[in-house]
DNA sequence: TCGGGTCTGTCAGCGTTTTGTCATTTTCGA
DNA sequence: TCGAAAATGACAAAACGCTGACAGACCCGA
């Protein structure tokens, strides 16, 4: 479930990405208008986060430009609190719903995931993989049916792959994304992590691309 | 059994709110119009209590959009009296009683009743995991039919968690929802609370997830 | 108003799990 | 075949959650 988020602010782009991370959707964070209008009218979303007061290209024309061109996935708007007016001009501009800023984490993911039910689009927080499920919801990963014990770091990892699969993540993506503070490129945390799911996954899930990085792919998958 | 209460006015609010409570149902009260919108929209009610003048969004296009997106629970809506105009507008939105403001609290509760007996067995007001059973409405928790005496803040948790089942529930989340305004990670009183919690409930409802936070699940896991 | 009981948050200690590092071996690709 | 990249096993420190004890707040009846 690809979501994106265009929004300035350096620390609510930095802590939105986080959460909805967690909360098993996967982002593409973006801080100039223009460049986020050109993902939304290039990439595929299932949703988008718009905050309003942007550079480049404030969050309305971003919206209105989107709407004329036939883009229709599900807008949440970030307005300040209060800003009645921005939100006239937001529901007129096509947005599906609102949030006034400061909000909780969970408000937001919460919003989300119901304009992208609404939208049709099932908020499934399920991937598969093979025999392998994710269930973000649930933060358990099944393999054919049998529950498979993780660590935080670990599921964080299969989750990661999962969600990108069909993708090559770098190693350093991944260790950017598995530690707050990523550690020195002296490191092989992510390949002792790697090497300690695979212990726990029978399947041959987490491909290694000596080079690269790691990849999750489906079984049959050409890639 | 929870129900919704939209309701600006400050002292109906806190008045229907406690006569309600003391009918023996959950409520969640909210006095902006786009709030409680919200809420019917992601949380399950087995009916609502709607005021038609409110702010942030007026209550008919509140009971407009519940009803557009297909949420069903019962509506009563509140009217100021006489106001016949915005009786048939309700009828039309899809209200399913109307009482005229000032009414009696046993009006608005027999009211209640009958809208909910109506709907038909919707909404039960009772969530069940495995052999533990959670009767909102009687605010009591039973393991396979034995009453088990709980604190208020300790049913509070048993009842988020359980109506959230088979999610994930952050520590910081439950902290939020017990009560006040404090939550740091400083405090361990959610482990503690959990602790308690589990002494009081033989069985093993409670789950950890060691790094993310609790979840009630299905003994069987499925969903 | 007093006294006991309950509720709830804090704290410190404890055992377990987790996780990064290091040294070493294995694997892979050119 | 060689060298770099990745995997592995062992280890120790850190993180995390659980528990029992305790104290202040609160409630209720006498």
């Amino acid at each position: 479930m690809r979501i994106l988020l265009v929004e300035d602010d350096q620390r609510i782009r930095q802590d939105v990405t986080t959460a909805l991370e967690a909360a098993g959707f996967v982002i593409d964070a973006e801080a100039n208008g223009e460049e986020g209008w050109f993902l939304g009218d290039t990439e595929t979303y299932a949703a988008a986060v718009l905050d309003l007061g942007l550079p480049g290209m404030d969050g309305l024309s971003v919206l209105k430009r989107w709407r004329a061109e036939g883009r229709d996935f599900p807008v949440l708007v970030l307005t300040a609190r209060g800003a009645w007016a921005e939100r006239v001009e937001g529901i007129d501009a096509g947005a599906d719903d609102y949030l006034p800023k400061p909000f909780r984490m969970e408000e937001l993911i919460a919003r989300l995931r119901a304009i992208i039910r609404r939208s049709g689009g099932q908020a499934s927080p399920v991937v598969t993989v093979g025999e392998t499920e994710l269930d973000t919801r649930q933060m358990r990963l099944t393999v054919r049916g049998v529950p498979v014990s993780l660590s935080p770091q670990e599921y964080r990892l299969v989750a990661y792959l999962m969600l990108h699969k069909g993708r090559v993540v770098p190693q350093q993506e991944l260790s950017e994304h598995l530690q707050s503070v990523h550690f020195e490129r002296e490191s092989n945390a992510v390949e002792v992590l790697v090497g300690r799911v695979r212990r726990k996954l029978p399947t041959a899930l987490i491909e290694t691309r000596r080079g690269f990085g790691y990849i999750v792919n489906e079984p049959d998958g050409t890639s």
